[in-house]
DNA sequence: TCCTTTTTGTATCGATCGCTATTTAATAGG
DNA sequence: CCTATTAAATAGCGATCGATACAAAAAGGA
C-alpha cells in the first residue's frame, strides 16, 4: 500500500522518498491510538494492547511514532483538535460568556457519551492512574488552557459591562471546568446520558 | 514486638494464639496502606512500593492481607470510616438537606487538602487508570451509595413540605457528587485550596 | 544491475509486575 | 524437652511491561 505522505514539499519542489514504502495508513492508526488511549487512559493502555488495536507489529508502531508516550503526546494534540474543539467553538462562536458556557454545558452531557467513540474526554482523564509526570503535566497544562479561556471570556463580559464586575471570573471558570471534570466522570463511570444532563441542568443554574 | 490482635475471644474466654508472633502493627501498616492506595490509586501503587512503605516483606504482607486486591478493599473499607466520613456526618447532624449539603461543598475543599494526607479521596479517584473490574465496582457502589444518601436526604424534606415537590432530588444528588468529583480532580491537580474554596463557592449558588 | 534507504517480521532484551515455595525463627501446648 | 503452629527472610516463579537488534523485503537513484 501507499503511504500517504510519503511525497513530502521540500523548498519549492516535491520530492518523493526513498525505501521501503509504508504499509498502513499513519493517520487512521494515529486515530485507532487516540480512541484506544481515550478508552483506557495512558497508563492501562499498553504497547502491545496498541500493537493489535492498530494491527501494527511493535517494531513499526515504533518506527512510525517513535514510543508509546510520543505516541501518546500526538494523540493528545490531534484529539484536542478533532475530537475535544466543543468548549472553544462555544467560545468563540457564542456572544456572552454565559450564553458560551450554559452551551458548553448543555452540550458536555452528548459529547461524553457519543456512540461509536469512549466516554469522558482524554483530556480531563487520559492521566488518571499514571506516575509519569511528563504525560500528568501535558494534560494539565491544556485544562488550565480552557479555564483560563473561559475566564478571559468572563472578563471580556465584565469590562464590556455585561456582567457586573463583582463577578468571581477564575471561581466560575474553575466551577464550570470541574462540573466537566464531574461529567466526564460521571460518564466513565457507564452514567446514562439522561443523568448527565439532569446534572449539567443544575449546574446551569448557577450561571448569571 | 508483639502483635495487638493476637489475643482473640473465642466463645466467652479469651485464648492466646499459637505460633510467633507479628512482628509488626497490623493496623499502623494498614493505615499506611490506606495512605499510598489514597496517593497514587491502586494501578499505580505496587507490591512492592506497599512493601517499602510498610516496611515489610512482600510475604509478610502477603501473610497478613491476603494480596494487593484484598489488601486495597480493607484499605477502602477503613478508609471511609477513618477519613472519609465528613458527607455521612452533614447528612445525619444537619436537619435539612440544604444546610447538609451546603456544610458538604463547604467542607470539601480543606478534606481534599488536608496537610500530612494524600490529596483528594479514595473513593472518588482510587480506582483512576485500572482495567480492573472488581475494583471499579467496589468504589463504584461506594459512590452510589453516597449519590442515594444525597438523594433521600433531598426526598425527606420534600416529602416534609420543607422543599417543593418539583425539585429534581437524583439530579441534585448527581450534581453534588459531580462538583465532588471535580475539586477531587482540581486537588489532585495541585490546585490551592483556596481555588477549591472559590469553586465550592460557586457551586453552592445553585442549592434551594 | 547494484547500492542506499526505509519498512517489515521475528525474536527477543532487561526491568518490573503480582505472587509464592521454601527454609529458618519464635512462640504455645504437651 | 518435643511437637505444632505461625511469622519472617531469602529467593525466585511465570507473566507482562516498554523498547530493540537483526535480517529480509521493497522501493528509488545511480
Amino acid at each position: 500500500m501507499l503511504c500517504i505522505d510519503r511525497y513530502k514539499m521540500r523548498g519549492m519542489t516535491s520530492t518523493t522518498t526513498r525505501g521501503r514504502p509504508r504499509g498502513f495508513d499513519r493517520d487512521a492508526a494515529l486515530d485507532q491510538a487516540i480512541r484506544l488511549f481515550w478508552r483506557k487512559g495512558y497508563e492501562a493502555t499498553s504497547v502491545r494492547d496498541l500493537s493489535e488495536e492498530l494491527s501494527l507489529r511493535q517494531p513499526s508502531l515504533y518506527n512510525a511514532f517513535g514510543g508509546k508516550h510520543a505516541l501518546f503526546e500526538e494523540a493528545v494534540g490531534v484529539y484536542d483538535r478533532r475530537y475535544g474543539g466543543f468548549i472553544d467553538a462555544a467560545l468563540d462562536e457564542e456572544p456572552t460568556a454565559p450564553q458560551a458556557i450554559r452551551r458548553i454545558l448543555a452540550e458536555a452531557p452528548a459529547r461524553y457519551t457519543r456512540e461509536g467513540l469512549p466516554r469522558g474526554c482524554l483530556v480531563a482523564a487520559g492521566d488518571q492512574g499514571t506516575d509519569d509526570e511528563r504525560i500528568r503535566t501535558t494534560l494539565s497544562r491544556l485544562r488550565e488552557q480552557k479555564t483560563d479561556d473561559i475566564r478571559r471570556k468572563i472578563e471580556t463580559d465584565m469590562t464590556a459591562g455585561r456582567l457586573a464586575g463583582s463577578i468571581d471570573a477564575a471561581g466560575q471558570a474553575g466551577y464550570v471546568m470541574a462540573v466537566l471534570s464531574g461529567l466526564v466522570q460521571r460518564a466513565r463511570d457507564g452514567a446514562p446520558r439522561r443523568e448527565l444532563e439532569q446534572i449539567a441542568g443544575v449546574a446551569s443554574v448557577v450561571l448569571p
